[in-house]
RNA sequence: GGGCUCGUGGUUCAGUGGUAGAACGCUUCGUUGACAUCGAAGAGGUCGAAGGUUCAAUUCCUUCCGGGCCCACCA
């Protein structure tokens, strides 16, 4: 072995000698494997690069799946990534936008051409990422979600909630996106505080024009598609008012004074205008009161038609004109200042203008069902628990799901339009030969495409084959696990768990593992805008893709809600990694005849120290992995191996091996013991562990059979296991150092042989003969 | 408004109903052939605050203070 640990040296060739191999596709792995394990990849983002929540999220899964692969299970990492339709439009937008193109200009299909040319540079570019941190999935099962197999089941999936009855289409009032231009449902939504501005207006009686009923309001622009205004039905103040007419001003419109009980009467005057056509709370009044619905800000923002002279303004234009107006009649009573949160485009920040727009929907409520019974039950296990509240409150009040969008990236809907009569239509997988409505026009597909989501909530089986029946969905599903970030629970894990039920009537995963967020050191989010991300590859430059991969997984505890990065930790694991390098070129130079299975006729105290402390690591780590405890484990093992293997037992080798009936099995036992951490190490840092045991081993490169990948994983001997031992041994480390700190206070040379100080006399006379050797070589003692 | 979560040595974090732990940093000593990406020894914390339960609380309960997050139709 080398002398220095540099990872970049081996890194890449110890991932092509493990593509070599074909051990990361299950079906070629040696031995019968009836266990199965199963992970299907988060897809990521063909939009971009790699960030600390890749790292984090797939070294997880690395080594829970090393950890199956080894345990012998038949086991299949699923690996693709998502078109992420609203997402990766925008950055081809973004994109074009530098050349100063819209993507109207191109028109629908030249943009979609582009996106492809995009999805083919950038969508490997992170796959490639992901292979230099040693991710061991199944390549040649890649997948993405508009391949065209994808799409089937996309198409099929569609189709059967519209025959389910499931699927409807109507104009609701939806969440618009005046930037991206379409309909985005509530959970793609993100709040922030902004500091805005309460208007008090005067709004004209109609009976009594001197007189007036006043309302707050933060946008006043939408005054001008007002229908009501609505007061509480306790409301004392309003009570005569009820039932008769106010006039809006500037459009000089008669409307209502009616009672609703969403009103607060506590908020501004009490009394609220209702406009339907932009917001939410307005929309369900003018519904339950069947009020007229005045649209007079349009897709883009702008003002319509219907809002007369000020058509064709912008909202916050047209603002700042009726407030001049208003005051000019003197129908402002006063302005205050208002802390308020105003919702945003989670993908593109523009604040959002609800809309009347005709959309299609799935209806929840049933389909739920068996998605909240499921995760009662704990047939989906999901770690941490909180979660499972947090899910099952969302599942319990979901409302339907908007899965139209307005955008030219994805998957169109397969549903098709008279061209005479326009609200009539089919659904259907492909172009019909005959329009049955008017049996003449050529029926023409609708341009809307899906939420991204509806595709990825197919994730678990459409990537197995789903609709066909293959080998791989019968042998793999229901999958083992999904982990994931906490913000994509409700936008995708919720919808994968009833999708699973409706298309397969099983469970899509066993377990959902949420894990933390990882933020700057100082707590901050880590994004780009922000400038605060940091780039795993850099770690995987500076120190080597096994202690980016350790650094991280040490301080990711299993139920942390936050994770504070701290590049330090992966220069530890780094250090670490030099320690096991340096453990293993001593084993290798002790032992240079490296034969093995040595027989350990009767192991010293020191031997049977060791072995019982390994077969004590060996007996948590396993169940540590299992229960998703990896930072547990590996901070277990880093123990042992530093602090006992390297820094005790190495050390009493060195002498032990001198008395030449216990040379042989002195080198056995470090051997055994480096083999059994080498394999535990392995799912965490795969690279150097497999180096060294091809090295060590002098394995030649193409005994695939002999690899760490697939050697078994250590099984515990529980008959080594000695309490006694080892307390009598912890016992002994104190003496120890009690006596090296003793040397250190008389400032005795380290070198120096000196004899034992009486104070130590009688806690050293405690130990047997062989121990009372260890004690004088360590201590330096005569 | 409701809910979740965190507050432990300089920093990042473990941990437990009964004398407080790790890593990094810091101090002192050390270049004996595994390793200075190291070794040995050490300094450093009234475990956010106040109450309560208990023989005993950092650990359980309540309240408060201070971070972070999620949900909700206060215009």
């Amino acid at each position: 072995m080398q002398k220095k640990y540099i990872p970049q040296e081996f890194e890449k060739e110890i991932y092509q000698l493990w593509e070599k191999s074909d051990f990361f596709n299950p079906d070629k792995l040696p031995g019968t494997r009836k266990n199965k394990y199963c992970v299907t990849i988060p897809p990521p983002n063909v939009t971009g690069s790699l960030h600390m929540g890749h790292a984090l999220n797939n070294t997880i899964q690395d080594i829970l799946i090393r950890y199956h692969r080894m345990q012998g299970d038949k086991t299949l990492w699923l690996p693709g990534t998502d078109h992420a339709g609203i997402a990766t439009q925008n950055v081809v937008e973004k994109k074009l936008a530098q050349e100063g193109l819209s993507r109207h200009q191109l028109g629908r299909e030249k943009f979609t051409e582009k996106v492809w040319e995009w999805k083919k540079e950038y969508g490997d570019i992170i796959l490639k990422q992901l292979k230099k941190l040693g991710y061991s999935c199944d390549w040649s099962r890649l997948r993405f979600t508009l391949d065209q197999q994808y799409a089937q089941a996309v198409l099929k999936a569609f189709i059967h909630y519209h025959q389910k009855g499931y699927i409807y289409r109507g104009p609701r009032i939806v969440n618009w996106c005046p930037r991206c231009e379409t309909a985005i449902s509530d959970i793609e939504i993100k709040y922030q505080e902004r500091k805005g501005r309460l208007w008090y207006i005067k709004y004209p009686l109609k009976n009594n024009p001197k007189k007036f009923i006043t309302i707050a309001t933060t946008r006043p622009e939408t005054m001008l598609g007002d229908t009501a205004i609505a007061v509480n039905p306790r409301d004392k103040k309003y009570k005569e008012l009820i039932n008769q007419k106010a006039i809006v001003p500037l459009v000089e419109r008669e409307i209502p004074i009616i009672k609703h009980h969403l009103v607060k009467s506590d908020f501004g005057t009490g009394a609220l205008k209702i406009t339907p056509a932009h917001d939410q709370t307005d929309w369900q009044i003018g519904k339950d009161h069947q009020l007229p619905v005045i649209n007079v800000i349009g897709p883009q923002g702008k003002m319509t038609k219907e809002a007369g002279i000020y058509a064709d303004l912008s909202a916050l234009e047209a603002r700042e004109k009726i407030i001049e107006e208003l005051t000019k009649k003197e129908l402002l009573v006063k302005t205050e200042e208002y802390q308020h949160q105003i919702s945003l485009c989670d993908r593109c920040s523009s604040p959002i203008e609800p809309q009347i727009s005709t959309q299609w929907f799935v209806k929840m409520k049933e389909l739920a069902q068996p998605a909240i019974k499921s995760v009662q039950e704990n047939k989906i296990k999901i770690i941490p628990s909180r979660y499972k509240k947090i899910y099952l409150n969302w599942m319990e009040n979901i409302e339907d799901w908007c899965i139209s969008r307005q955008l030219w990236w994805g998957h169109q809907l397969p549903v098709w339009f008279c061209q005479n009569q326009k609200e009539k239509y089919i659904v259907a997988a492909e172009a019909p030969q005959a329009c049955p409505y008017c049996q003449k026009c050529k029926m023409q597909q609708s341009a809307d495409v899906l939420d991204t989501w509806f595709s990825s909530a197919l994730w678990p089986f459409a990537t197995l084959g789903w609709p066909q029946k293959t080998k791989d969905l019968q042998e793999y599903y229901p999958t083992s696990l999904l982990s994931t970030a906490r913000d994509i629970l409700y936008l995708w894990v919720a919808r994968m768990i009833f999708s699973g039920f409706e298309f397969l009537e099983d469970i899509p995963f066993k377990k959902v593992y949420i894990h933390g967020t990882i933020l700057t050191i100082d707590g901050k989010r880590m994004s780009k805008s922000l400038k605060t991300g940091i780039d795993p590859l850099n770690f995987v430059e500076k120190y080597g893709a096994d202690a980016t991969r350790l650094g991280i997984i040490l301080q990711a505890n299993r139920d942390q809600q936050e994770i504070r990065f701290d590049e330090r930790t992966i220069l530890a694991a780094r250090n670490f990694i030099n320690k096991l390098w340096n453990i293993s070129r001593f084993v290798e130079m002790m032992d240079p005849s490296n034969s093995e299975n040595k027989k350990i006729k009767k192991p010293t105290i020191a031997d049977q120290w060791i072995l019982s402390r390994l077969n004590n690591l060996i007996k948590e780590v396993g169940p540590q992995i299992e229960n998703n405890n990896l930072s547990s484990a590996a901070k277990d093992i880093y123990e042992f191996v530093w602090h006992d293997f390297a820094d005790w037992y190495l050390e009493i080798s060195k002498f032990q091996k001198e008395n030449s009936s216990l040379e042989a099995q002195t080198y056995a036992i470090l051997r055994l013991v480096l083999k059994e951490c080498l394999k535990m190490l392995h799912p965490f840092i795969p690279f150097v562990t497999e180096t060294i045991n091809l090295q060590l081993n002098e394995i030649k490169k193409k005994d695939y059979a002999r690899l760490l990948i697939i050697a078994p994983w250590p099984e515990v001997e529980f008959s080594q296991i000695n309490k006694t031992t080892e307390k009598k041994f912890t016992e002994l480390k104190e003496l120890v150092s009690e006596i090296r700190k003793w040397r250190k206070e008389k400032e005795i040379n380290p070198k120096e042989i000196v004899s034992l100080p009486s104070q130590f006399q009688k806690s050293f006379a405690s130990f047997s003969g062989e121990e009372k050797k260890i004690i004088q070589n360590l201590a330096k003692l005569q």
